[in-house]
DNA sequence: AAAGCACTCAACCGCCTGTTC
DNA sequence: GGAACAGGCGGTTGAGTGCTT
């Protein structure tokens, strides 16, 4: 420990900030940027910390925030997305353009959890994320990473092989990289990620219409019903797909399709 | 009209993770 | 390798506002 609390709180401000305040953040961001949240408000002649600078600017003074009500669609899409997340508001508003993660925690906490509990008074909790990356970033939240609620007894050895087209069609083969999703014994999906050099027939072995149509491989006889929970353990899941911000989609898809069968919608990669 | 209650949402808090030295 | 720092995240709080009685 012995790690200075983030906020000084001798002489800073706290509380609800003044329209001179939001004027004195957004001048100095937007002829200085936010390189550094702690040195800014010193810098910016603001009384407050940093985080709470960084906090205003992020989840209000932003210029691409999108204000005003939740349209339906909106609201549809946060009880998807929580389905298949869980509480990570921020990997939620990743996904809702001009949404912070703050307003959709509040949105959800005030409206739609409600909304969703007279909807359907049969849902629970269950379908919440039980996958995480460990590739890059580790478990991304202490929920997601409790897997208590995941049966690990009677394992079985279920080997999917599924195969997503490349959003898009100007892509030759060539730049299609190969992905590997890998659960290991504690349940982490591990995404291996890289480049096929050339148009490998035996990872491609032709990419038309028809075969990227087919993405789930009948010949595994993976078979996963509605509301259906799979055991993972000892399970691969090869998947070949364009990349980018790869992770996180790809993290989504798997999620949906582990827990309902259901094959949604392909991410934009 | 006013008191009490419910709701909303901006802001704070504490913890965690990644980075730097 | 580990301590300190910085940023990010989810949970929680509480002031302000609206609604009901």
């Amino acid at each position: 420990m012995g790690r200075a609390p983030c906020c000084e709180k001798m002489g800073l401000k706290k509380g609800p900030w003044s329209p001179e305040e939001d004027n004195i953040l957004i001048s100095y961001i937007q002829n200085n940027g936010h390189s550094n949240w702690r040195a800014l408000p010193k810098l910016a002649g603001l009384l407050r910390c940093g985080k709470s600078c960084r906090l205003r600017w992020t989840n209000y003074l932003r210029p691409d925030i999108k204000r005003g009500n939740f349209t339906k669609e909106e609201e549809d899409t946060i009880i998807k997305l929580h389905e298949n997340l869980g509480n990570r508001w921020s990997a939620i508003a990743a996904r809702l353009s001009g949404r912070t993660d703050n307003e959709i925690k509040n949105i959800w906490h005030t409206n739609l959890k409600k909304k969703l509990k007279n909807y359907q008074p049969s849902q629970n909790s269950k379908r919440h994320s039980k996958i995480n990356h460990v590739s890059n970033k580790g478990p991304t939240t202490s929920e997601s990473s409790n897997n208590s609620d995941f049966s690990t007894n009677n394992s079985t050895s279920t080997k999917l092989h599924i195969k997503i087209a490349p959003n898009s069609p100007q892509l030759s083969s060539s730049e299609i990289s190969s992905v590997t999703l890998v659960v290991d014994d504690n349940q982490m999906v591990i995404i291996k990620e890289e480049k096929i050099e050339s148009s490998s027939s035996e990872y491609f072995p032709k990419i038309d219409e028809s075969f990227w149509t087919d993405e789930l491989s009948t010949e595994n006889n993976m078979v996963v019903g509605h509301d259906q929970e799979i055991q993972v353990r000892e399970e691969n899941v090869d998947i070949f797909t364009t990349s980018s911000k790869m992770e996180e989609d790809m993290d989504f898809w798997y999620n949906v399709f582990i827990k309902t069968g259901d094959l949604p919608e392909l991410p934009e990669f």
